[in-house]
DNA sequence: AAGATACGTCAATATGGCTGACATAAATTT
DNA sequence: AAATTTATGTCAGCCATATTGACGTATCTT
């Protein structure tokens, strides 16, 4: 699982921007609660399918994969690097391992012959589904307070949380094909 | 709504048959829609932050350590353990760096001189406001929409997300001293 | 035939985790 | 006082996952 937190960067020291006095910082009206709470429940949320990963020999990287491929049959090489926004040589390695050891497997595209189209297997989806149902537990436990409607705040609020202005095509599908397209 | 025109055509392939299937994977139970929300919401949230580092030279780590500093000022090197989830020696480089940039600086403790309280400089506190800024301004939008009983139900179903069982120090401080400390 | 596209791969490198071992200073226990 | 435990730092090395750049090949498009 991916990571747990906030921000990245490369090295520079003396760096030109340390202007860090723009137009002055806020300080009364930021939303600290919020912010430590996502920290805190991605963490823990990740952290569940984390042990279970880790008897298969497995990292959150082949968890990402095996999840969207599960959930998406057929989706492409190309669409994952979308979804996943790392390089193909990142998922190369991540993908080979799935292949060699039967999670995944490759059916070339029969429109297009150049794709490769990624299905899981079986055993794939069963792994899966077992790190799905940690997770649900406890998304399950976490919504066990609300009413319905509660439930559907709680969609909105995510929903809403998510860039819309250059959705891959998974974020397309989740977004029912309403999604914003800037450049098309 | 699971299998979308992802791929061209989708004929299931023939599975090996690799079959796990211990005591029967859930299939219809499972909350694929707030497990895939929840990955696109911290991807994004979190992307947020990583650009506007870039210009200072840190990581995510930097952001991590310097942020729980700011918000929790004294903060002990263990404590930033617990909280962070990693080892010491991880930590230490990010650390001796942040000091060394003058972002955050240590005191020993007046109770316990072995201890190294840690505080944010002004420089410090400057930066990890700015990038609290940009993450306020995504949760704002995301909030725009929610009466102020909706933005109590996220703030409880995330709080609902989080382990209780074994709160670190600033988790205490998150659920009021009230959380449950098995081991004490 | 030429070019673009989808994918794979090689090589080199960086970040940020990890473990184990060991050192030091200060507090605590005996 | 001596021994032990605690809080922290650090050295050395390993691993997983990410990066960029370059190149190769099959295939589709023009």
């Amino acid at each position: 699982m991916a990571d747990i937190n906030f921000s990245t960067a490369a090295a520079q020291p003396d760096s030109p921007g340390t202007d860090v006095s723009g137009p002055g910082p806020r300080t009364g009206d930021l939303r600290w609660d919020i912010i430590e709470l996502l920290f805190f429940a991605y963490r823990d949320f990740v952290g569940d399918a984390d042990q279970e990963l880790e008897a298969f020999g497995f990292g959150r990287a082949h968890h990402r994969v095996m999840h969207f491929v599960t959930r998406y049959p057929g989706l492409k090489v190309a669409d994952l690097l979308d979804v996943l926004r790392i390089t193909k040589q990142s998922l190369g390695r991540v993908l080979k391992q799935l292949l060699d050891e039967g999670y995944i497997l490759q059916k070339t595209g029969s429109n297009d012959r150049r794709q490769r189209l990624l299905y899981a297997t079986a055993k794939g989806e069963a792994l899966v589904a077992k790190l799905a149902g940690l997770q649900t537990d406890r998304i399950n436990r976490a919504v066990a307070g609300l009413d319905p409607a509660g439930v559907e705040t709680v969609r909105a609020f995510l929903r809403a949380m998510i860039d819309r202005d250059d959705p891959d095509k998974v974020l397309e599908t989740i977004f029912g094909g309403a999604a914003k397209k800037t450049r098309e």
